[in-house]
RNA sequence: GGGCGUGUAGCUCAGCUGGACAGAGCAUCGGAUUUCUAAUCCGAGGGUCGGGGGUUCGAGUCCCUCCACGCCUGCCA
């Protein structure tokens, strides 16, 4: 709705302009006037004109002014704080129109984008999933759900690193302090008394702890890496063993957050399909990496990481930067297994995985998991148009050098396309930390923020979009710019039904019992005029920004904006709440207006709250 | 040393490509309900936007510089 009205006054004004003066104006900026009754969008591209134009902005905007009108959606424009356009909406037509449109949602216009693949949560299969992994998963998931909202594909993927380190270390726990073998590991994850993802948890900081006290102990750690990533022996077995346990565990976690996953690729399938000997070829056949035969990177394979040109080159010898991709051992470092699992995502790979069922859902939906030998049946992954990987911003520098490969093979537009959404790591409070029982010395109680390592806590509001450091007391509260706020907002709101239902029975659930039917055009405006009239806007102009904020949302990759919005809305609709009764209403047309702005308000707020994996209980 | 990022109220953070009086939540203090659930609502106090320069009609926002902190700069991921 606000959409389609902020493109047609972009348009109008631009025209204008382009008419009045003769000068072409690329995006005229919108924004909303910091007093609502101000007016609804204002324009201040005046004051930019006035540069150009030599002429004040009120004057531009005076004389811009009276050829914006008429314009369908808007009521009536004026001239404020020395050259802003304000606009004010039509209220009863746009009122009138959400009413109607927003519980059957206006079908979405199929998106000409293509698919977009967004990889998130990749957490090492190793050990249970923690408040961190969580939060990472839910930005990632709302993403997936704000772009799905505006009609595009999305395909979720998790990569699942079960050939590296942090697996190792659990195998090496297994074999060497444990002393089990593959069938009796099978039997430990098997035994319901035992909680093998946290079991693997203290394994890994025994393990870790190991590796502390003897460094000699390392070794046990290559030997083990080493046959994983050949796949071979017991040792592979093991391996293979606990990352599949753990990753089932993990998908339920996630799945009691409402976050799902369309495909897992694992990085052994990279390994094992010569993904990665496919895009080493290419690397060295488009010339962007070099071996070294001397320095101290002599015997790897290197990527210049210079941007520039050769011509400033030599002013001063400064040591190149350079990233080593293959070690002089053979092996591929790890940016050069994403850079092919990156440019399989966009089809530039001359290779594809073969895939199989993973699980299932309760709602039917499938997980797929890559392998060796496929299933037939699997749905075309990959071929994306935009990828983004959901990572955190440690990994820049790497998400860094795989776009500079993209560059270097010349694939500019694909690099493009490659987006990093970085996010902050997440901490504990010192206070949390040492509610949760966690020792804390002396330098880490001084520090901002401890990492994670807790494993009870989880806390679901707003603002853990945001939020970097997590705190279980803050977390856990239900006053504020919290979950539980925004939750009860709407059953408050579905509430005032359940009672109105019970003195009309004759309204049933359907088309009959749109209240909207029941209030005519010509009231609406009166009763969107007035004190109480602006009230009752406030709440409609937020329900109709959905779309915008959702735009804005994906445009800045920052799905805090969402939340901030759904905050504003709920605290709009719980004001309401507060200040009028709906149900004991004498006017019936006045009544029928109310429970229409109640539905509305209520409708898009649990729309909202879905966006962010959010459900609504039916009782609070 | 280089790269990236952060620094806004006591705390945790918003502030979109520079624009109309610096915002929110929490915390503190003071109020509101014979009503559709008080998990609510209203109000108050509290900020030289890290410091200093500069560009501009206008800077929390852009440029320079300095300070503090974090991350990266691995033949780990």
């Amino acid at each position: 709705m606000y959409l389609e009205i902020q493109e047609r006054v972009r348009e109008r004004f631009a025209k204008v302009v382009q008419e009045m003066f003769a000068v072409a104006i690329a995006e005229p900026v919108l924004d909303i006037p910091p007093r609502p009754e101000m007016g609804d969008l204002s324009i201040s591209s005046c004051f930019e004109l006035a540069r150009q134009l030599r002429q004040p902005p009120q004057k531009i905007a005076e004389q811009v002014l009276p050829r914006l009108l008429p314009l369908e959606g808007v009521e009536r424009a004026s001239v404020a704080g020395g050259g802003y356009v304000n606009l004010h909406l039509d209220r009863a037509g746009i009122a009138a129109a959400l009413f109607s449109l927003r519980s059957p949602r206006p079908a979405t216009q199929p998106s000409s984008r293509g698919k977009i693949l967004i990889e998130h949560t990749s957490i090492n299969p190793n050990k249970a999933a923690h408040i961190g992994h969580l939060r990472n998963a839910v930005l990632g998931d709302t993403f997936v759900r704000l772009w799905r909202f505006r009609g595009d594909q999305v395909e979720v993927q998790n990569y699942i690193d079960n050939t590296g380190v942090q697996v190792a270390d659990v195998v090496v726990g297994f074999v060497h302090v444990e002393k089990k073998s593959a069938a009796e590991v099978e039997r430990l994850l098997r035994d319901p008394a035992v909680r093998f993802d946290y079991f693997c948890w203290d394994l890994y900081a025994r393990v870790s702890q190991l590796y502390e006290q003897d460094k000699e102990m390392l070794a046990l750690r290559l030997e083990a890496l080493k046959a994983i990533e050949e796949g071979r022996g017991e040792m592979a077995k093991i391996a293979a063993l606990v990352s599949t346990a753990i990753v089932r565990k993990h998908l339920e976690t996630m799945r009691r957050v409402n976050v799902a996953y369309d495909l897992l690729v694992q990085e052994s399938e990279i390994l094992r399909l010569d993904f990665w000997k496919c895009a080493f070829e290419l690397l060295k056949r488009r010339g962007a990496i070099r071996y070294e035969t001397s320095g101290k990177n002599s015997g790897c394979w290197v990527m210049s990481l210079e941007e520039a040109g050769p011509g400033e080159a030599g002013q001063e010898i400064e040591a190149e930067e350079v990233k080593i991709i293959v070690r002089s051992n053979g092996t591929a470092t790890y940016v050069g297994k994403d850079i092919a699992y990156h440019l399989w995502k966009f089809a530039l790979l001359d290779k594809d995985f073969g895939f199989e069922e993973f699980h299932r859902y309760p709602d039917g939906h499938t997980v797929w998991r890559t392998a060796v030998d496929g299933r037939p049946g699997a749905p075309a992954f990959g071929r994306a148009s935009v990828a983004y990987s959901v990572i955190d911003t440690r990994q820049s520098y790497l998400q860094k050098i795989v776009g500079a490969a993209f560059r270097a093979l010349n694939y500019p537009e694909q690099a493009a396309n490659l987006h990093h959404f970085a996010y902050e790591v997440v901490g504990l409070s010192p206070r949390c930390a040492e509610e949760l029982g966690i020792k804390l010395s002396a330098d880490e109680r001084e520090r901002s923020y401890v990492e994670v390592s807790g494993r009870r806590g989880l806390g679901i509001k707003a603002d853990d979009l945001i939020d970097v450091l997590f705190d279980l007391k803050e977390a856990m509260t239900f006053e504020g710019e919290t979950g539980p706020y925004l939750q009860y907002s709407v059953v408050r709101g579905r509430n005032i039904f359940r009672k109105y239902r019970e003195s009309h029975p004759e309204l049933s659930p359907g088309a009959a019992e749109d209240p909207s039917d029941l209030v005519p055009p010509e009231q609406l405006n009166s009763l969107l005029s007035g004190e109480s009239g602006q009230n009752f806007w406030e709440l409609v102009v937020l329900a109709a920004q959905l779309e915008t904020i959702v735009e804005q949302a994906i445009a800045t990759a920052e799905p805090s904006v969402l939340a901030k919005h759904v905050f504003r809305l709920a605290q709009a609709f719980n004001n309401f709440y507060h200040r009028y009764h709906i149900l004991s209403e004498p006017d019936p047309a006045r009544q029928n207006f109310l429970l229409c702005l109640v539905r509305l308000a209520s409708d898009t707020l649990s729309r909202s709250l879905d966006l962010m994996g959010i459900e609504v209980p039916p009782h609070m």
